[in-house]
DNA sequence: ATCCGTCTCATACTAAAGTACCAAAATGAC
DNA sequence: GTCATTTTGGTACTTTAGTATGAGACGGAT
């Protein structure tokens, strides 16, 4: 909300600015009317479409990007957090093992630990709650 | 492309009759030059939140909805697709069974269906399938 | 050096998940 | 009515998944 009033403020604030050079361009005749006319176009050309970008890029941060911020929050270890994207990949325990050397027990401990810290009750939960935050 | 162009062709025509106008207004006084500026500024205030709007929503598409027609080209029932979105929540056969009034059987033979016609061994697996064919 | 957290792995167990095979009832098409 | 499909449900079995518990190794912090 602050930065809405901000941003407007500002837009007004230039249009008076430009409003005072082109007057005096006029008087001093120094610049031309088209040219005015034409850096204004541009300029607002510009703050029209860099408004427009930052509203709706807030209207698509929901979607999308995956928000490290929340794996800490969430105590999940570097290794936790890698074994739960190849549980979104729809590997088995023992696939996991395989494709990050590890044994199928270790994996099973992380999983265990995932669940826990996902407070999920199965894979396949932890799979929604983590879509759900964002961390996958 | 082609649309590209044209909107550009139209932007620079505006701005040539913009042109146009405030000189004939400024010859003919009927005018005031600030008015023009202020109907440029924002004349192309909005034309850069429309133009900027169309491309993000372009790029926006691409994730779409629920495809229904691939369901029907995989050949799930009804049912099974049913119980394939209860899968995605994360829930177990018992708690499915509970939810849609059915015994923990019958969504086991659903499931073991669903898995067979989407080619999965997991029911992990065919949460990722299902969402890379858009069908959740 | 000691403590803490992470990572690793194992065993033993319980609980789900999944397969195979069968079969009855319901539904809708012909 | 007959036929094919879907939906439902069961039993028996195998395979994964998940829990509990313990423990060694390793790096960083105090």
């Amino acid at each position: 909300m602050k930065k809405t009033v901000i941003t407007f403020g500002l837009l007004i604030l230039s249009l008076l600015v430009l409003f005072q050079i082109s007057k005096y361009a006029f008087v001093s005749g120094d610049l031309k009317i088209e040219l005015v006319i034409a850096i204004v176009a541009i300029v607002f050309f510009i703050i029209g479409v860099y408004l427009n970008k930052r509203s709706l890029h807030q209207e698509r941060l929901p979607e999308r990007e995956i928000d490290l911020t929340k794996v800490k929050a969430l105590d999940l270890s570097d290794r936790e957090y890698e074994v739960l994207k190849e549980i979104s990949l729809g590997l088995s325990n023992k696939e996991i093992g395989d494709k990050l050397f590890l044994s199928e027990s270790t994996i099973k401990t992380h999983v265990s630990n995932i669940l826990l810290k996902l407070n999920a009750k199965r894979r396949t939960q932890a799979i929604q709650i983590a879509k759900e935050m964002h961390i996958l």
